[in-house]
DNA sequence: GCTTGACCTTCCTATGATGGGAAGCTTGAT
DNA sequence: ATCAAGCTTCCCATCATAGGAAGGTCAAGC
């Protein structure tokens, strides 16, 4: 199989197998007389893998160990769970930031007309945000460390 | 005032100040007889400006149109708050995502024991992941359509 | 005056994951 | 033989930020 078809086959863009290759992600591939590289069902399987793991987020970094314990057929699955616990913390963590990013500017937004009128709270804020009040606390649960550390000197009065 | 203070001032580092210069975002600064950049009250107000709108995670191309939006007295609040919703919907999409990441994994990490043995619904899961059937369907007003769109062929049986 | 340390200058490099494209070789079909 | 599609390597770009090297400048203390 050439990586056109490997490509194909796992979902992955055959430039991204290529950075895998040189990134050593993934093994050398082996080469046909004319130098391509071939790929077989089971390298084909290694790249879904990744390409889901990718899809949940997972950095190369950590994908390197989870192919690791993936072959490793004498693995603890704890080892495994510390890995997905850690990056679901993770995802929280970006999740809390975001949201609190949206719940700021909402409120700015919404006190906003909006209308052909120079007067606008958004620019206000953004220019003034020592002296304006935002987001009254924190709207979930794993939230509350996050929105504080956003920039934004929240004088939660 | 120089470049260390404008940054301490602004909370921008004097780093990034430089490349905000270098990329046209802001004016290039006036300089000392001796070479130094030197700095206003003014040019920390924008400082700041720029660093709040960082903060809420505008983009530099954004915060360059903001920029030109704040310096205008005749703008309409109108063009602002536009940008702002856009934006909100940005943040809305890339929360959503993160979200169908963290239910993905939560649910594989739920059913995995996380012990000694090698038994590891999380590594099956990344590795078959066409035959299991993930997420039982959003969790969100804003994420159905996104989730979908997350590389796990979700059969919603 | 001279040294020292803190600050400034420019320029180069790296990050992380991905994509675009050029120049040139191979393959397979007409 | 020719042509298109696919492969190769190599270089560059993204986006916002940080690190560092090599060298100039300034203020304070001796």
């Amino acid at each position: 199989m050439n990586i056109g078809q490997a490509a194909k086959a796992s979902g992955v863009s055959a430039k991204m197998i290529r950075h895998y290759e040189a990134i050593g992600l993934i093994p050398q591939a082996g080469r046909s007389f004319s130098n391509y590289r071939t790929y077989n069902e089971r390298d084909v399987h290694t790249l879904r893998f990744i390409r889901q793991a990718r899809s949940l987020g997972f950095s190369i970094k950590s994908i390197e160990t989870l192919l690791d314990l993936w072959r490793d057929q004498h693995r603890a699955s704890a080892e495994v769970k510390a890995i997905a616990l850690a990056h679901i913390a993770e995802l929280e963590t970006r999740i809390c930031e975001l949201q609190a990013m949206r719940d700021a500017l909402r409120y700015l937004a919404e006190h906003c007309q909006g209308d052909e009128r120079p007067d606008c709270p958004i620019l206000d804020g953004l220019a003034e945000a020592q002296e304006v009040d935002w987001c009254q606390g924190g709207h979930d649960e794993h939230c509350a460390k996050v929105s504080g550390g956003l920039g934004l000197e929240t004088a939660t009065k």
